[in-house]
RNA sequence: GCGGAUGUGGCGGAAUUGGCAGACGCGCCAGAUUUAGGUUCUGGUGGGAGACCGUGGGGGUUCAAGUCCCUUCAUCCGCACCA
């Protein structure tokens, strides 16, 4: 007789004793065990079944973690300001404190769906003055510490959006939020000083257990290079050029010189004849936006009529100026070795400067060069003293010898650049700083901090530069703190990533009036021992977090400078076909009537059915029946069996310890699709064994316990269905017993030549002869023609190679 | 262009790391229960009459290859003139 299984009774039932009774108790005698879901931004379209995924896999994470023994830290909180808020906001015609507080009750409630067990004592919010006040306090501190500062450049702006963008935030030359066309524009900005982590932000990586992928990313986008700067005079002047080279072993080989169009010395290179033709490439490359300049691969250039000497031999090289080369990387301008670099040796072929080659490609001079020879190995060739030195060891040691010789030296580049973080936006933490004509920037007293977002009704953006800060005349302004003078506010906000770049630090410590976070409770309970989030903050705000987390640790706030130990990027989940879910594509699957029609139990472990949580996944909303009729046939199979008293048998003793082995095994790899098909397998068997005598109480407990993290409702029914007392997440994760787990027989494939031919049983413990021989038995007259060789792999395969 | 990931039945995906490919689930087929439909239960389900053939394609190593090596194709993602 089946009993039903009303998921919604027992559901809401437990939600509301978990509310009376939190399942997750704060025991500071455990270990601690922080795992961190990113926290979301309010959005005004709510939660769909791929924003579930990664809150169903931490919390499966959490609960795991605390049956283990752990004290468990769970939190959960809003990103609120920054321009995705102000952004829906404006469009809605409501202010952003508004309708950040309308979404943030909605995604919470969305949440709470989830049946997660955060904890929301901890709560931050980063629109919350007691939060940002010490977002603010960072920045006076990085400001004090020379980090923060202020510099007149142009930077990336966004038309759309009306304010400057950091580099991390331009993808493909479009704004990241967006997607508008991002332009240049020449403002005064603060600017914290990132690069002067960039050693640490990049070795640092080797102590993280992050996905590769994520590391290599940082890697890329901090772009270290060793090399030389070189020291070009320029013929018949003064003046000389300095280049950045990666490869000074190739010095003889240069022909010519290429200069940024927006070089310092571009235009006076220009000599009466070229002066035209020079200021006309120069305006036009000025013209020309960040877009066109990504697209147009084919080399342009103009020649300025002057030439450089090269400091090792002489050589009189023309000097060109092209828009290949970066204004903003090493100097400016480069040396070109048309034999061993690939643009160079387009830009010479295009105008036809001559090539010389310098490293033998196979010990030999290449006739009619087709491509650039780019490997630095080989020996030195046309290379003056240096002939017949291998080309690898030469770029190593040439910087030194460069700088020995007087005409340059060593150097390390980086594409990494300063941050740019203010934002000519309204929804952001004002920047605490004053402008006083005597005193210059004055940071705001830390006793006067936070500095309140004044709230106005005019919020939106002006796109002249400014922030509509600017037109609140009564809050802009005020006294220098230094000299009582009357000064001015600073007016640009913060960008989104100030509070998200260090909000796991005030969950353990939320509330805290004096100080960002207590550094006892800090030591105690930081730092993040697992981070799950998706992989599109790989160079945002996960490198944000840890800059801020060291330099945080260097004055001494907390004692770790690495935020996140360990990292996991959940998949997408998708619409039909992998397209992205979006209210625009009209694909988005709501979890509502999933959790109404199957429970939230069912839709939990469907998340993590739907494939392995790495990779993205289509959604199919078929399958949730498969994980449903699962559930059904596991109440099932507790309730039928609960009341029997059946004695456990050497069989059940050996699925129940298989079970725990396998699931616990496979947990511990992340690999959850396959614990879910692995409840499925076992419940398969155990409903055998309930057919042929029935299931004992203490394999039902363990499955039970098993279950739980993943599908917590049911778990904790059957928990005191089964006459427990208290709450299944209170008892420890159950432990295999491997010796009980042996089996007496196996089954073994027999095969001839490789390929199986029958099955057979055998005495799990048996002999290589015994194995084989009762594999020949088992084949019988199959077995044919000249025995070549016997093959037995223990538990697994015999194999008879023969010879016709 | 450079770098990375992926490719297995009608579909989502397993495969103890070189050892019976297709676990588990969806779907489908047949049967049972039901007044009937749905639910539930039982059995079947890679292709092929067969010997055999089958993990994107081709080659190789091995007693044995989805797994290792070489080569090639497709899709997706990241970076993109960084000297």
């Amino acid at each position: 007789m089946a009993v039903p299984y009303h998921h919604r009774e027992i559901e809401q039932k437990w939600r509301k004793h978990w509310e009376a009774n939190p399942v997750n108790v704060q025991d500071g005698t455990k270990p601690k065990y922080y795992c961190l879901d990113m926290f979301p931004y309010p959005s005004g379209s709510g939660l769909h079944v791929g924003h579930w995924r990664g809150y169903v896999i931490s919390d499966v994470w959490s609960r795991y973690k605390m049956m283990q023994g752990y004290y468990l830290i769970h939190p959960m909180g809003w990103d609120a300001f920054g321009l995705p808020a102000e952004n829906y906001a404006i469009k809605m015609g409501v202010h952003p404190s508004k309708s950040t507080a309308e979404n943030v009750a909605n995604i919470k409630r969305q949440i709470n769906e989830i049946a997660a067990i955060y904890d929301w004592d901890r709560e931050v919010n980063t629109t919350d003055p007691e939060f940002y006040k010490w977002t603010q306090w960072i920045f006076v501190k990085m400001f004090k510490e020379g980090l923060a500062y202020e510099k007149q450049m142009p930077i990336n702006w966004c038309p759309s959006c009306k304010t400057g963008l950091a580099n991390e935030e331009v993808v493909d030359g479009q704004c990241e939020r967006c997607g508008s066309d991002v332009t240049k524009k020449n403002l005064k900005q603060w600017m914290l000083r990132i690069t002067k982590y960039a050693d640490r932000l990049l070795e640092d990586l080797d102590k993280l257990e992050w996905p590769e992928k994520v590391k290599k990313m940082q890697t890329d986008w901090i772009g270290r290079s060793y090399g030389a700067e070189v020291n070009f005079k320029v013929d018949g002047k003064d003046e000389s050029i300095t280049v950045y080279t990666t490869r000074p072993d190739t010095l003889h080989g240069a022909t010519f010189m290429v200069l940024a169009p927006e070089h310092a010395m571009a235009k006076e290179l220009a000599t009466p004849e070229t002066e035209a033709a020079v200021e006309k490439y120069i305006y036009d490359a000025s013209m020309k936006s960040n877009v066109d300049r990504l697209q147009d691969k084919e080399k342009t250039g103009v020649f300025t009529g002057s030439y450089a000497i090269n400091p090792l031999n002489g050589a009189k090289l023309p000097i060109w100026l092209s828009d290949y080369v970066l204004a903003d990387y090493g100097t400016g301008a480069i040396m070109c070795v048309p034999a061993h670099d690939d643009r160079d040796f387009e830009f010479a072929k295009k105008f036809d400067i001559p090539i010389i080659q310098v490293i033998a490609k196979d010990g030999k001079e290449i006739e009619n060069m087709e491509e650039a020879y780019t490997e630095a190995s080989g020996t030195m060739i046309n290379s003056g003293d240096w002939n017949g030195m291998e080309s690898s060891t030469l770029k190593a040691e040439a910087p030194a010898m460069i700088e020995k010789m007087g005409f340059g030296k060593k150097t390390v580049n980086y594409k990494l650049r300063d941050w740019v973080f203010s934002r000519q936006r309204y929804w952001g933490e004002p920047i605490p700083i004053v402008h006083c004509e005597k005193c210059g920037c004055v940071p705001v007293p830390e006793e006067e901090l936070p500095l309140l977002l004044p709230d106005v009704e005019s919020y939106q953006p002006t796109g002249t530069g400014e922030s509509p800060l600017a037109d609140i005349t009564e809050w802009v302004n005020t006294t220098c703190p230094a000299c009582g003078a009357p000064a001015k506010r600073e007016t640009n906000t913060m960008p989104q990533w100030a509070g998200s770049s260090w909000y796991f630090l005030r969950y353990v410590d939320p509330k805290n009036p004096d100080a960002l976070v207590d550094r006892k409770i800090a030591d105690e309970l930081l730092p993040v021992d697992m981070y799950i989030g998706g992989v599109e903050h790989a160079v945002l705000h996960l490198l944000y977090s840890r800059f801020y987390t060291k330099f945080l640790y260097d004055i001494g706030v907390v004692g770790f400078d690495e935020p996140f130990k360990k990292l996991f990027n959940q998949g997408m989940i998708t619409g039909k076909n992998g397209i992205k879910m979006s209210k625009s594509k009209g694909n988005v699957v709501s979890p509502d009537d999933l959790v109404r029609d199957y429970g939230c139990d069912s839709l939990r472990m469907y998340e993590l059915f739907v494939g392995p949580p790495e990779l993205d996944s289509e959604w199919d909303e078929r399958g949730i029946d498969g994980v449903y009729r699962f559930l059904n046939r596991f109440y099932n199979l507790v309730m039928s069996n609960k009341d029997l008293d059946v004695k456990e048998t050497p069989e059940l003793i050996k699925i129940r310890n298989k079970m725990i082995y396998d699931i616990t095994q496979r947990l511990n790899q992340f690999s959850l699709n396959t614990v879910v098909s692995g409840f499925m397998e076992y419940n398969n068997k155990l409903i055998d064994m309930s057919k042929n005598g029935g299931v004992d109480k203490e394999t039902l407990n363990a499955m039970v316990k098993l279950i739980a993290p993943f599908a917590p409702h049911i778990a904790e029914e059957l928990w005191s269905q089964l006459g427990n007392e208290g709450s299944v997440f209170h008892v420890a994760w159950p432990e295999a017993d491997e010796s009980a787990m042996k089996d007496t027989e196996v089954e073994i494939a027999v095969q001839i030549n490789g390929k199986t031919k029958v099955v057979t049983t055998i005495d799990a413990e048996c002999s290589k002869d015994d194995a084989i021989a009762a594999g020949k038995a088992a084949l019988g007259d199959k077995l044919t023609g000249t025995i070549v060789k016997e093959i037995y792999v223990p538990g697994r395969i015999v194999n008879i190679v023969v010879k016709p």
